[in-house]
Parts: C-alpha cells; structure tokens; sequence
DNA sequence: ATGAAAGCGCTAACAA
DNA sequence: TTGTTAGCGCTTTCAT
C-alpha cells in the first residue's frame, strides 16, 4: 500500500490545535511562539513523521536550495575531483542544499544557467568558456584556487601549492637528490602555475638549472610517460622526478625501470597529487596529499557563509596540504 | 547589477500576447496548442531567457524531480562507485532530475527517508540496515545487482559476473595457467557471489581445487595483500591469481614481487574490476571492465521507466561487461 | 502570542 | 484552439 497522503503543515497544525502559521513557526524557529506550544508542535510533527515539502519551501522563499559545482572536463580520469565533489555534496547535504554538476555545455549553443544559487568552480582554467559565462551571471560564487588573471570573486579557498613543492624539494634533498626535474600541466591552472613557480624558485635559491616538461592539463597519464622519458634521456644525470597531474608518478614507474633506474634508489619520485594509486604503487610513492575531500567541503562552506552573508565578499581561505613521505623517496641511506 | 526580476510564465505568456496556460501547454508541447502559437511563444521564451522554475512546477506536480542513490560504505575507496554515481547523476540530469546521495545514515536515530521519486540502490548488501530501511519505503526502486535473498524489486540491472570470470579464466588457461587461484569478497554481495560461484564451477569443471581467500567486503587493498601473501605460501604452485575487489590485484602485485614470482611471466595476474590503476599498473594488469558509468546510467534510467510505468516491476536488464586483457596475463608464449 | 489571508510559479480541471 | 480558475504547501505580511 503506496503512502496514503504526505503529512503536510496542516496536518501538523489541525492535529496540534493550531494555525499553519503557528505550526510553520514552531517548526521552523523563528521564536515567535511560545515555547509550550513549540515543544506540542514539533512533537506531533516528530509523531507523524512530517517532511516539509522542499518545493513548496524554496518556492515560496525564492530560492532553489541547490548550489552549482563546475569542473574542469577530466572528471572520470581524476580522483581528485571525484573526492572534491563528494566532500562539496556533503557539505551541501548538511545545509539542506542540493548540488548540481554543472557541465560545460558541449551539446547546448548558448549554455543555460542553471537554477543555483550560487557557484562553486573547481579549479577554473583561463580561457574557459564555460567559466567566463558563469562568471559573468552575477551569481556567488566561490573558487577553488585563483582564477588565473582575474581577482577573487565572492570568494575563495586555495592552498600553497608552491610552498608544499619546495618542502617536497627540500625533502628530496635531505635524500640526497641534487637535480631533481619537474613534469608540470600548463599553466591555464592557478595551481600548476603555482606548481612551476615554487620549482623555478627553489631551483634558483639552489642554484639548479630548472629542468621542465609541461603537459596539457586534463591529458592524464598518456602525456606524462613521454614526458618523462624525454626529461631522463635528454638529462641522464637527473636524480629526482616530481610530477604534478593526478597519476603522472605511477605512468612514469614503468619509463623509469626501462631507462634502467630504480625508483626510490638511484632516481626518487613524487607526486604533487596523492591518490589511492601513489600509496598502492610499487615502490609506493610520496606525494602531496591535497585534501581534496575537505578542500570540496570548505568551497561549499564558503559559498553558504557568502550567501547567508557571514563571510563578506572576496574572502580568501587557505586550505592545508601536507607532503605525505613514502618509500620512492627513500633515497639509498 | 543583480538580475532584476527573473522571468516568470507569466512574462512570456503576456509578451507572446497569449494565456498561461497557453503558454505553459506550448513549452511543454502537451499537443494542446497550434502549431503556429506554439513556436511564436517558444521563441519569445528563448528570446526572454526564460527558465521554468522547477521548484514551481515540483510542487503543483506532486513530485520532486530527484532520486536518491544509495551506495555502500566504500565510496572514497573505489574507482567504480565514483564513475557509477557520475553514470546516474548524467542520465539524471537528462531527465530533468536531481540526484541526492543516501547515506547510511550514521547520525540520525531513525534514518529519515528522503524526499525522492524513487530510489537506485547500487550493490544491496544483505543484512545492510539502512537498505532495508529503504525496501520498506514502498517507493519504486532498482538496484544495481540482485539484492542477496530477496525477489526482484520494481528493477534490476546486472552483470553476469560468473560468465566473465569464466572467460578471464579460460583466458588464463590458453596463457597456460593451470592453477588459478582467487580472492574474493564474502557473499552479502550479489557481485562477490556470483564470483565465487563462476569460479567453484570453472574449477569443477576442469578438475582443479579451488584455492579462494575471502576478504571482508569494501575492507580494501589492506586486506587484500595478506590474502594473497597466504594464498601464494600455501600454495606455491599456483599459477595465476585472480582478486575481486577493486584495486586488490595492484595491491598484490608487491606481493607477488615479494614471492619471487614475476606477474604475467611465471604468475598471471587479473582483476575482477577495471580502473584506471589496473591500466597504469606495472606491468598493465588484466581486468573485466564493468562499464560503471553506463551501469549508473542504465539504473537511472530504468528507474525513469518504471516511474512513468513504461517498464514493468520486476524488469531485468543485463548489462554487459568484457575482458580487457593485457601484459599482466602474457604468459611465456 | 497567535490567526487570517495573500501569493510564490506552475499545471490540471473546467469552460468557452 | 484557447482562456479562466483553483490550488499544490509553504512563509510572510498584516491584523488581533
């Protein structure tokens, strides 16, 4: 038997002897009621087993009780963006907020804006169509790292990526690495030119000839193994590997032990981006590890914060990352 | 400048100089209207930028225009779940329909039950609380596997996982392997039983012992290791390894290391579940692709059918999944 | 401290 | 073929 009829606020009120405004009140906290009668309401409400009705709620509120998350187009081949949705649908969840995957509109001619009321954009490429719409929608919005050449929008949760890569230099170091290289997306991203900064940085304070390969962002690992490879075979005497896009380590193992090095021995290697694949690598292999589930969490955070307007517009978190150390950086003390 | 006043039916009705209704019945091409009106007030709504409100609509239809997906509790861990979810929220949002994740509900006394059209529940475990929770809801749901014990709900999509792993294995056996040996997940999945059950009957069969070591459902890679450590001790002629759950087989590979064995020389080695760790994997590890982005999109959407009644309850759907064979199942031919 | 009434934007029933 | 009316469930005036 299908659920006769939904229990809805009059239900709630007929059945606790009051008014729907009285019933909505109570229920709802505004403090309007007694706390008698508020106590009898939610009670029965409890009893009953009353949902309210979301529909009729943001209808009348004029909102849509969703918010929007844009990504950039390599979803399925990253965990890290897997993880960052589920901590932002968390979140979401937790306000009472529903979450819509915004996708970049391949198919429609003029992308629609969808009903949100407001925008988390993950990792927002320069140069991005799709993204200079939503921007342009006067809608919150929240990003995850900078948007290259633009300033804070409503606001914004980023890490030092930069500083990260130079204690993992640093670290490399301390194994004994010399002429470490770097395999690194372009720079569309506020993070991978974070990434190339931190590095030409390092290097200069070190007094180290820069050694870089840059690979389309989103290419995935197809790209990272020839970079790689080149990056060995033009410089032999590099004794550190670090490369940035999500599983570009585990792509170069394979390149490593066929140019006849041992990685965690006479060539280290890390990542810039952890994953269940750096720990499950063999040797498993350092890594930053980015937070991605909590940095999706704290976008969303932020936006309800900008929205409820608690966090005043322009407002800059710094999100925390830590080297996670492994055995391919073992070096050979 | 905020957008002043968003665009309401009304707007287009009176701009197109024709009722609510009216323009209501040709947006939504009820078949009420001419043909000649029909298109005068579509191109006003593009020209307008007009979005229906769906909350609007939500409540004067009596739905809400979202269905729920409820996973086990492996989630972070797994490559397939996260693809099956994107599967689903895509062919959700082809329909029009928002998708909200079913936690298990850790927190809350008594789960409450989601404000949903209906339920897609992926991988039922038996004896899972918070699934059968849901079963007693009496709203329309399909699951993604059988549910172990129970009859068919309104749907069903499934693999025939018994059938694959009797192909990975004759696969196997024409590389030369003799001895296969498999770890598996115990049975409150339909997935893992149908597994054990594929492999019991190969080895039948063919006059083999069964060598099997199971593993706690969802427990991961760490599991994993040991389990084919005591596998590969007890019995040191075994000859190809098969793991079950997701990423187990790249967590076996030091282990095999470890053994002295070389993975796809003188010990093959696959995986029950494809990802992208099992293609980057050193060497490239063979692996049944359960294609669980089209597995989240066939649920979707055969929850859609049923909900509109143009798929029967009971409906059962196979999905097909293959072999993707690769260096780790090379043998020494 | 509480009620009554209006109305959010939409669609289904009833008219014409 | 089209228009008018009512009402989905809720929150917000405005009144008491």
């Amino acid at each position: 038997m299908r659920e006769s009829r939904p229990v809805t606020l009059i239900t709630v009120a007929r059945q606790a002897g009051v008014s729907k405004t009285t019933a909505s009140d109570a229920l709802t906290g505004t403090g309007r009621v007694s706390p008698a009668t508020r106590d009898r309401v939610m009670q029965t409400a409890t009893m009953l087993g009353y949902v309210p009705n979301s529909s009729a709620r943001h209808l009348r509120r004029a909102v849509t009780g969703t918010i929007g998350l844009h990504l950039p187009e390599v979803l399925t081949r990253s965990d890290y963006y897997m993880r960052f949705v589920f901590g932002a649908v968390d979140q979401a969840a937790a306000h009472g907020y529903d979450l819509t995957l915004i996708t970049s509109g391949h198919g429609s001619v003029r992308p629609r804006l969808p009903r949100v009321d407001g925008i988390v954009l993950g990792d927002p490429l320069g140069g991005d169509a799709a993204v200079e719409h939503l921007i342009g929608s006067e809608l919150p919005i929240v990003t995850c790292e900078r948007f290259p050449g633009r300033d804070v929008l409503d606001g914004v949760v980023r890490s030092e990526h930069d500083a990260a890569l130079r204690v993992l230099l640093d670290h490399l170091h301390d194994a004994g690495a010399r002429r470490p290289a770097l395999v690194v997306s372009s720079g569309e991203s506020d993070w991978a030119a974070d990434l190339g900064r931190g590095y030409r940085e390092w290097c200069r304070e070190h007094r180290v000839e820069p050694r870089i390969r840059t690979i389309t962002f989103g290419s995935g690992t197809e790209a990272a193994a020839p970079a790689a490879a080149d990056l060995l075979s033009a410089h032999p005497d590099t004794d550190a590997l670090v490369c940035g896009p999500d599983g570009a380590a585990a792509a170069a193992l394979p390149v490593i032990r066929a140019a006849g090095r041992e990685a965690g021995r006479d060539l280290l290697l890390a990542s810039c981006v952890d994953s269940p694949a750096m720990a499950e690598a063999d040797p498993p292999i350092t890594a930053i590890d980015l937070r991605p589930r909590e940095a999706g969490a704290r976008c969303a955070e932020l936006l309800f914060e900008v929205l409820n307007g608690s966090a005043p517009p322009g407002t800059e978190r710094i999100h925390p990352i830590a080297l996670v150390p492994r055995a391919s950086t073992q070096g050979t003390h």
